[in-house]
DNA sequence: CGCTATACAGTAATCATTACTATCTGATTA
DNA sequence: TAATCAGATAGTAATGATTACTGTATAGCG
């Protein structure tokens, strides 16, 4: 992640100013945002950036295996830097969505484990905490 | 599960031929069907029913905690009546959702143990592993 | 440079979900 | 049983996220 280009070019993606910005924007943040978000970010260095470039990037991004894809909830997609799996605590009340490393989980574990006993070729794994967080509980 | 009917009552709804149909159907099949599947299905019994009513039903079943809504990947939700926390298979090929019980990882004591570190009220817990399921790998 | 595959911007189409409204019905009461 | 009423149903419209499409512009390469 030292070289945003470099890590583009590694995944034989073309190197273009708006997606250096998008996922570096990515890399940088820890708050898990929209595309929405996203694209009202970036816009703050690339006003003419249409939100369909956006939404498209983030999709080439996921599929090179830079950025996950998160569901939580009915609502839009979250994205995240992290691709490594680790477990989301979502606010149902504000929205938030925030990593919660070490939490006695080995998710990668239990999928190796599972692997084996169900004969299915995992390729994803998420782990979704709903709930209120504490700011919200006034 | 025993009174479908009863079971309606005592969450204080209720009881209609429609809202009967739609959840013994979910109570009968371990399919976790979406609720267009579950449209098609009820609708050999009231070919009049609205895929409206068969949504709008599913969510007062939720609401009632008599259901469980599934937001495995991207697509339409999928609806489960076993509201217990458990560990859901997704094949990205074929779409089936399968039930994992006994996966070495107990999800309700994992919610316990997060409440006091984290300072969240959990309200749902949601273990979606994705890949490509031994029927589909030919 | 000049070529070519692909990215970009802008817009339209699709699809799940939610909102709305006019009837209809289950449950309760007289 | 008949009247009443809250809530359910059918039908349709609106919303919002995602996907598809189409000219134009640009990155990467010889
Ligand atoms: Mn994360
Ligand atoms: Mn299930
Ligand atoms: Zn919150
Ligand atoms: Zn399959």
């Amino acid at each position: 992640m030292a070289n945003v280009a470099e890590t583009l070019r590694e995944k034989g993606l073309k190197v273009t100013p708006q997606r250096m910005a998008i996922y570096r924007m990515l890399c940088e943040t820890r708050a898990h945002p929209t595309a929405e978000a996203i694209w009202e970010k970036v816009k703050e260095e690339f006003p003419a950036i249409s939100f369909n470039t956006v939404y498209t990037t983030l999709g080439i991004l996921e599929r090179a295996g830079l950025v996950q894809r998160l569901h939580v909830g009915e609502k839009a997609a979250h994205y995240d830097a992290d691709t490594s799996p680790h477990i989301h605590l979502c606010c149902e009340r504000c929205g938030r969505v925030r990593d919660l490393h070490k939490a006695g989980v080995d998710l990668t574990e239990v999928a190796q484990n599972l692997r084996a006993k169900t004969g299915y070729e995992m390729s994803k794994i998420e782990l979704n905490i709903y709930g209120i967080c504490p700011e919200c509980r006034h």
